[in-house]
RNA sequence: GGGCGAUUAGCUCAGUGGUAGAGCGCCAUCCUCACACGAUGGAGGUCGGAGGUUCGACUCCUCCAUCGCCCA
């Protein structure tokens, strides 16, 4: 008896969100059994929207699921450096201060970004902590951490030294404001309303002209040719000409090309190598030069001649009015065309050529393997196995299965097994068997395999003995015993039937026995793909990776990856460094330290111990020199560093007695400074005249890393048991930037799949179907959400809407509806506890046997449990939560709850029996222990959609046994606790009800009202007085009276053959109520006419299944009894309306 | 230009080769001892259009229309 007041979903989200965090409540150090997914790393660049809130409470809802479905889930968290966006974050804010970011200088700049990071990362932490995300902050990693970028380097050397990436001059989309190239997929075409510009260009031989026509006249100061189609008659005879260039006066000649269209134009375009990656296409095949007109900022550059320094559009305004005073403006057209603008910042792309590195992903090593991990392919997998072989005389074994600390089953053997298999972490690690029966042996083996669940496997020719809690039970025969997750299994001929639920604890006992050791190499080969859900998007990404182009991987920015490249100013040799280059621990670290920008060029040993021992930016509780050696170097756990042994260290090197490590200096002291250098050098002549590359790799290369870089490669640690991830959630915008990606790397550098599953999820919109931006005005910020209706409505909200293929469109009134769905739940919850008998759990055993009701709500909760597991594996989030949307409300509160109320509020008459009275209180008992293991398995159900509410009412529950709801176990289906009849006749109860009610409500009687009932039965009757008072209290019937005829004065109703009669009142609608049945008699009759049609044709009666024709004869007869009473009842009310 | 998806009640969306569903909204009656963030009942749809397959199509096929997205 405990009152838990209202509803408040702020305080209790808070209490449980800090708790769940400050224990550390999901976090595993080491994973046996694993399920294992990696968030997609929210940019550090704001905090979180919508979107993201639906990515995380989807993959919060599988994580939480497997959890309690006894994986060793690990959730990682992390975040995205996201070079651009932040640079240009960072940027816009340095500018509002005035400044500059080229003035201020790179390091100057990156110190900037470094302090606002940690900002952002922690208002993005904040929120994934409130949504309740049970990712393991432990295991928590950024993309540009000590790991991260020591894993860049790594990649990037293994991808140059296979000759995958290269540096090139290439054309690429250049954003003019940002300063940077960009890839292809950066760029969004947008149609736009432009101009086509004719221009003349006059023939050197002086016969005419050929026009061209163009979109970007200011480019013809870069062109070198003019290139027509070789099949185009009216240019054929020019092909091999020349024409002068206007305004420039350059001679280009005239060639032919198939890539030209005739249709575009005048047939004739002008070529632009420098300017247009069509154009750098044309002029490499015809060897054209490339003149490069513009500068960074799209200015004309000293190629423009006159029009140097303009920017490309006044030059544009210029150029177009000078051909026009000069006479080579032909015309000017309106024209729509699709212009490339920067993702970012919108800004129109200008195409240059320009070096930059690019990764080679149409090469078949990365391509192949990234189609074939989609297709799907075989891989073969050794292992090694270190088999005990168990020689035995004479084995007994004794199996306890055991829930909670309740012993349920005691399973004994004596003699007859025939072999016992035990694994361990889910590997074969044992086999027992006879003396003198080796050949069992490979029996044992491959039952092993056979059954890959199970933990325990028994092999049993004799006699077991059962023994449950009041009886014993004596099995003879040939038996198969398998214990794994579920429970205990016994394998007969008739196939198999599950013992018990719980752990199963085995105790072999053998009389006398011999060892051995087997070591023995299991090969198997498993199917491997990466699935993607919904299934459509497999087909967009297989066409994708068709028409692959490379990536260009290098950004002229700050923030990022700088490109671990040294090129010689000597001999100009392109060397790329990773402390692979170096054989010892300091070096190693030192190095990183400078490729990472942590330290300068030149440094003291107090500034490296400064930053070693400074706190690690992703592990603030830990040190910098400690998140080494927890994520970066496995190897090196003793190393310990202070400036001292620094000192010693750096100077070892310039004492000539000392034994070099290296044939070259490797720490160099500057007197004038008092600092050190770490020296690299040249790999092919020595020089030491490095210079080191100032490009930045693009974000998404470290992303594409991410799957496994977070579990510590190239390191071989222990977490890389992890790869493959179970599942990935993401939206369908970055398929192609990131999924892609991923998959290549993972095949690449782990031979194997990132993922086994990829969920893509749809964009949320605004409720008018808009993409929602803060430019536009119409964003929801999840926090706002949770604020008003909680973490707990957000979540349900999101899941409930999230149809697979659909895009979401989302308004608030949405989460006040699942709000509402929340505050039910816990005044379900608190009507339960409120009528608990404090000592429930020890009266259990004097409860009485269950009813109808119990029976029926039983069954449909384990229908609900096989409903929302089914949705689940499925990935039908919506499915799995309206399931649970229904049941709880429709089934549980309406009717349930209301029944129970029978019993629990059950009158005892002071001159009744005692027996009588024992009889109220036993079922009091039963209606308190089912309405509390039904709730109970509610809440469980429904705790990976609400993590904070379920989590609060089961605490307040009696049967509470783990510190956390999340570490219990998700309730399944139990054909042991479903019947048919019991559901089938709570279900014709509610019938009845109902049609009382609605006729009541057509009589506008008052709800609290009692009236007085007649009824006549047929079939019904027996349940009618089953449940007599069910309908009494359902109903408001205050007195039940079996009539053989209508009594005068009263309406009539019905469902199927029972019939009931109110007493009229004044007032009542009478003729509303006869129009309501007509209604229905008219929809009834529709559909009889429908389904007598399809009797009488002979081609139904021939061609369709005989079940389908037994099920419409039965539904006409049916209806035709509805339409018989139909017709009864509105003569009867008319009737009626003339006696009133 | 190529591809994908959508079109079902006022709104948001389920759905299945066999008598059209839910939530919200709306209407009516009720502040009944968990919940007015509630209870009970009710109204409301030619399943975008046209063909075809089938005994039977909202469902499968073809075409068209409208909307949206991606790629070029």
């Amino acid at each position: 008896m405990k009152d838990i007041k209202e509803y408040n979903h702020k305080e209790i989200e808070k209490k449980h969100a800090q708790r769940w965090y400050s224990q550390k409540l999901y976090h595993i150090e080491k994973p046996k059994n694993k399920f294992s997914v990696v968030i997609p790393p929210p940019n550090v660049t704001g905090s979180l929207h919508m979107g993201h809130a639906l990515n995380i409470t989807l993959q919060d809802i599988v994580c939480r699921w497997q959890r309690m479905l006894g994986k060793d889930v690990v959730w990682v968290p992390g975040f995205d450096h996201a070079g651009i966006a932040t640079q240009y974050v960072v940027d816009k804010k340095i500018q509002e201060e005035g400044k500059n970011r080229l003035e201020m200088g790179r390091e100057e700049f990156l110190k900037r970004v470094w302090e606002w990071v940690p900002i952002s990362r922690n208002s993005i932490r904040e929120q994934l902590i409130k949504l309740g995300a049970s990712v393991d902050w432990q295991r928590e990693r950024f993309t540009l951490d000590e790991g991260f970028s020591r894993l860049v380097r790594y990649t990037f050397r293994r991808l140059y030294e296979e000759g995958l990436i290269y540096r090139g001059e290439y054309i690429v989309n250049w954003c003019p404001k940002d300063l940077t190239a960009l890839s292809d997929l950066e760029v969004e075409h947008e149609e736009e309303e432009g101009k086509l510009y004719y221009i003349k260009y006059p023939l050197e031989d002086g016969s005419g002209y050929i026009t061209v026509a163009t979109t970007r006249p200011e480019t013809m100061l870069g062109d070198t040719a003019v290139a027509v189609h070789p099949e185009d008659e009216r240019y054929k005879h020019l092909v091999g000409k020349y024409a002068i260039l206007p305004l420039v006066g350059r001679r280009i000649p005239i060639i032919a090309d198939e890539r030209v269209k005739p249709e575009f134009g005048t047939g004739a375009v002008k070529i632009t190598p420098a300017h247009d990656p069509l154009d750098f296409e044309i002029g490499k095949s015809h060897n054209l030069p490339m003149i490069q007109i513009m500068d960074q900022f799209a200015r004309i550059n000293e190629n423009g001649g006159e029009f140097a320094g303009l920017d490309r559009y006044t030059a544009r305004q210029k150029i177009v009015q000078k051909l026009e005073e000069l006479g080579f403006l032909e015309k000017v057209e309106s024209h729509r065309h699709a212009v490339g603008k920067c993702y970012r910042c919108k800004t129109v792309l200008e195409p240059m050529v320009s070096t930059q590195w690019f990764l080679k992903v149409s090469d078949p090593r990365i391509k192949e393997p990234a189609v074939k991990a989609v297709l799907g392919y075989t891989q073969r997998q050794e292992k090694e196995l270190n088999l005990q072989i168990l020689y035995v005389q004479g084995l007994e074994a004794v199996i306890k299965v055991a829930e909670g600390s309740k012993t349920k089953l005691v399973v004994v053997i004596k003699d007859g097994i025939d072999f016992l298999v035990g694994k361990k972490e889910g590997e074969l690690s044992f086999i027992y068997i006879p003396e003198g029966r080796e050949e069992l042996l490979k029996v044992a083996k491959e039952k092993a395999k056979e059954h890959k669940n199970a933990h325990m496997l028994l092999k049993v020719k004799g006699t077991i003995t059962l023994i449950r809690e009041y009886s014993e039970e004596n099995l003879s025969g040939e038996f198969m015993l398998i214990a794994d997750k579920e429970g205990l299994k016994l394998l007969d001929d008739n196939g198999q039937r599950l013992l018990e639920k719980g752990e199963v604890q085995l105790e072999p006992v053998q009389k006398s026995l011999r060892v051995k050791w087997e070591k023995e190499k299991e090969v198997w080969e498993e199917e491997k793909r990466v699935a993607f859900v919904p299934e459509n998007w497999k087909k967009i990404y297989l066409q994708w990776m068709e028409n692959l182009r490379d990536w260009c991987i290098s950004r002229q920015i700050w923030w990022g990856h700088r490109i671990p490249v040294w090129y010689c100013k000597d001999c100009g040799h392109i060397n790329v460094f990773t402390d692979d280059d170096f054989d010892r621990v300091y070096d190693k670290l030192i190095f990183n330290l400078i490729a990472d920008g942590k330290i300068k060029e030149e440094f003291t040993p107090e500034e490296v111990e400064e930053v070693l021992k400074s706190p690690s930016f992703v592990h603030p509780e830990m040190t910098v020199l400690e998140f080494y050696k927890k994520f970066v170097f496995h190897k090196y756990h003793s190393t310990d560093v202070s400036a001292h042994s620094l000192r010693l260290f750096f100077t070892q090197d310039l004492n000539p007695t000392a034994p070099l490590a290296d044939r070259s200096v490797r720490y160099k002291y500057n007197p004038q400074t008092k600092k050190f250098r770490f020296m690299l050098y040249c790999k092919n002549c020595g020089s030491d005249k490095l210079e080191w590359e100032r490009d930045v790799l693009d974000t998404w290369f470290s992303s594409a890393l991410w799957p496994f870089g977070v579990f510590g490669f190239p390191e071989n640690t222990e977490d890389l048991k992890l790869y493959p991830t179970d599942l990935l959630v993401t939206g369908f915008d970055i398929i192609f930037f990131w999924v892609a990606r991923m998959i290549m790397m993972g095949m690449f550098f782990m031979k194997d799949i990132p993922f086994r599953d990829v969920y893509i999820h749809a964009l949320v919109r605004d409720e008018k179907g808009q993409k929602m931006s803060k430019t536009k005005g119409n964003v929801i910020d999840p926090l706002d959400i949770v604020e008003k209706y909680g973490a707990d409505a957000l979540r349900f909200t999101l899941a409930i809407l999230t149809q697979q293929g659909r895009d979401i469109k989302l308004s608030e009134k949405r989460f006040e509806g699942y709000k509402h769905f929340a505050n039910k739940l816990w005044n379900a919850g608190r009507f339960i506890l409120m009528n608990l008998d404090e000592d429930l759990l020890t009266k259990l055993p004097y409860s009485a046997p269950p009813r109808a009701e119990d029976l029926w709500i039983l069954t449909l909760l384990n229908e609900t449990a096989q409903r929302v597991n089914d949705a689940l594996s499925e990935y039908k989030f919506s499915n799995a939560s309206q399931a649970l949307y229904d049941f709880v409300w429709s089934e549980f509160c309406d009717w349930y709850i209301e029944m129970c109320k029978l019993r629990l509020y059950a009158k005892v008459e002071e001159n009744a029996s005692p027996e009588e009275k024992e009889r109220i209180e036993r079922e009091r008992i039963t209606a308190q222990s089912f309405l509390l293991m039904t709730f109970d398995r509610i809440l469980k159900l429904l705790h990976p959609f609400m993590p904070y509410i379920t989590e609060e009412l089961y605490l307040h529950l009696p049967t509470a046994v783990k510190e956390s709801i999340s570490l219990e176990e998700f309730p399944q289906y139990n054909p042991q606790e479903v019947y048919p009849q019991a559901k089938e006749k709570i279900e014709r109860l509610k019938e009845i009800i109902t049609s009382i009610r609605a006729l009541r409500s057509d009589l506008r009687i008052e709800p609290a009202k009692k009236i007085k009932l007649y009824y006549r039965a047929e079939d019904s009757k027996g349940l009618v007085e089953e449940f007599k008072e069910y309908i009494l209290s359902l109903a408001k019937v205050e007195e039940l009276v079996e009539v053989q005829e209508r009594p005068p004065a009263t309406i009539a109703g019905f469902s199927k053959d029972f019939e009931f009669y109110i007493p009229v009142e004044f007032g009542a609608k009478v003729e509303e109520l006869i129009q309501s049945y007509k209604r229905k008699l008219q929809e009834v009759e529709k559909t009889l006419d429908n389904l007598s049609a399809r009797l009488k044709s002979p081609k139904f009666l021939e061609k369709a299944p005989p079940e389908e024709v037994e099920k419409t004869k039965q539904s006409v007869e049916e209806l035709t009894q509805e339409q018989e009473r139909l017709r009864k009842l509105v003569k009867l009310l008319e009737e009626v309306m003339a006696e009133l």
